[in-house]
DNA sequence: CTCCTAAACCGAACGGCGTTAGGTATAACG
DNA sequence: CGTTATACCTAACGCCGTTCGGTTTAGGAG
C-alpha cells in the first residue's frame, strides 16, 4: 500500500472525481473520505494533492466556469455577445447544478473569471458605454445568469404537487412535471436576457449615451 | 438544570439568536452546540423545540423571506408592482446576507415565498399577461433578485486589490473600496431591474400580446 | 395538600466530518 | 548498491448533528 508503482492520485483526477460525487449526491454529498475511497485510496492521501477541501472545491468551480465562452463578444456586437455569454454562463452552470450552491457562498473573485468579465468589460466599452455603465452591465449579466442557475424556480416547484392542492389560485400548475418546468426555466432565462438586452438598447437611444455602433 | 420555573427556549428566540449568529458568523458559524451555548443551555436541549438543524435554517429563511412586500402591485401597475417588489426582496436579502447561500440550495417551495409569487402572477394576469408569460416574468425576477442577492459582483472584488494589478485592463478599479461596491452593487440592481421592466414593456407592445393597461 | 404526569432541561455517547502527525515501503537517482 | 524523496498508510484530535435515557420540577387532578 505504500508508494505504488504508478501514481494513484493526482489533482485532476481527484478534481474528476470530485465533481462526479457533487453532480451525483449533491453538493453535502462530497467528503474527503468517500472521495478518496471512490479513488481507491485513504483520506489523509488526498492531502499531498490538495491543501484543503475549501480549495478544492474552489478549484472544481473554476473548471466549471472555464467552460464558459465570452468569444461572442469577438464580433463587435455587444448584444450578440451579452446574449452569448449569459447562454454559456447558463449551459455551464446547468450542467453541474450542484457546485452552484458553493458559488453562492462568494465566488473565486480571481482567475479565468475575472478574465471573462474583463473581456465583456473590454468589448462594452469598445462598443461605446461609458466605464462605469459596462461595469453595471457585466455585473447585471451575472446576476441574471447565477441567479438563473440556482433554479429558484422550477427545482422548487417541480416536487411535491400536492401543496398547490387549491390554495394558489393564481399559479398555474403546467410546471409541475420536471420536463415542463426544464423548458419554463430555459424560456424564463430566455425572456429575462432579451427584455434585460432591448432595455439596455432603450437606454442607449434614449439617454444622451453616446454609444458607438 | 432541568425543568426551569420560567421556559429558557422557544422557537421564536432559537431562531432569532439563529439569525444573530449566521448575520455574525457566516452561515458555517452557526453550529447547534454554538446555538446552545448563546441560549444559556446546552444542544440536546434544542431538539426539544426544533425537529433538525435543516428545519431550523428553513425556520430562519422563511422569516427573512416573510419581510418581503409585494404589495406595489396593489395600484394595479404591473411595471411598478415589479419595481417595487424587487427592491423589497433585495432589501430583505441584503439585510442577511449569509442567508442566502443556504437559499441556493433549493428554496423552500412553499408557504410564505409561493403566495407572495402567486400575488405576483395574479396581478400580471390581471394586467393582461398571458398566464405562460406572467409565470415566466415572476421567475425572471427571482432570477434577478437571487443573483443580484448572491453579491457575486461587490464582495468578489472589493477584496484583494493586489490580484487587479495591471492583469485585467479593461476593468476600472473604482469598485475596491467596499463602499463603491455597495453603491455599484445598488446601481447595477437597478439598470438591471429597470432596462427589464423597459424591455417587458417593449415586448408588450411590439408583440401580438393584447396586455390591458 | 398530595399525587401524578408531562415538560424542559441535562450528560453521555454514536458515527461522521476535516485535518494533522508520524510511520513505512518503494521508486528513482547518484 | 545506498540514499532520499515520494506516495501512500494508520491513528488520532476536536468538531459536528443527533439520539438515548435520565432528573428535576411545573402544573393540573383528586
Amino acid at each position: 500500500m505504500p508508494r505504488p508503482s504508478v501514481p494513484i492520485l493526482s489533482g485532476a483526477r481527484i478534481r474528476e472525481v470530485a465533481l462526479d460525487i457533487i453532480d451525483r449526491d449533491g453538493l453535502d454529498g462530497l467528503s474527503m473520505r468517500k472521495l478518496a475511497a471512490e479513488l481507491g485510496v485513504r483520506a489523509p492521501s488526498l492531502y499531498g494533492h490538495v491543501a484543503t477541501k475549501d480549495d478544492l472545491l474552489h478549484e472544481v468551480a473554476s473548471e466549471v466556469l472555464e467552460q464558459v465562452d465570452v468569444s461572442g463578444f469577438e464580433a463587435g456586437d455587444w448584444r450578440r455577445g451579452l446574449v452569448e455569454s449569459a447562454r454559456s454562463y447558463r449551459a455551464a452552470l446547468s450542467r453541474h447544478p450542484n457546485v452552484v450552491p458553493f458559488l453562492a457562498y462568494g465566488p473565486a473573485g480571481r482567475g479565468a473569471s475575472l478574465r471573462r468579465l474583463d473581456v465583456m468589460h473590454g468589448a462594452l466599452v469598445d462598443a461605446g458605454w461609458p466605464r462605469r455603465h459596462a461595469t453595471m452591465i457585466a455585473a447585471s449579466l451575472m446576476y441574471l445568469v447565477f441567479g438563473a442557475a440556482l433554479s429558484t424556480f422550477s427545482s422548487g416547484f417541480s416536487t411535491d404537487a400536492s401543496v398547490y392542492q387549491g390554495r394558489y389560485p393564481h399559479l398555474d400548475k403546467a410546471h409541475l412535471l420536471p420536463s415542463v418546468a426544464e423548458e419554463l426555466d430555459r424560456d424564463s432565462f430566455e425572456l429575462a436576457l432579451s427584455a434585460f438586452v432591448e432595455g439596455l438598447e432603450l437606454l442607449r437611444a434614449s439617454a444622451d449615451l453616446q454609444v458607438r455602433e
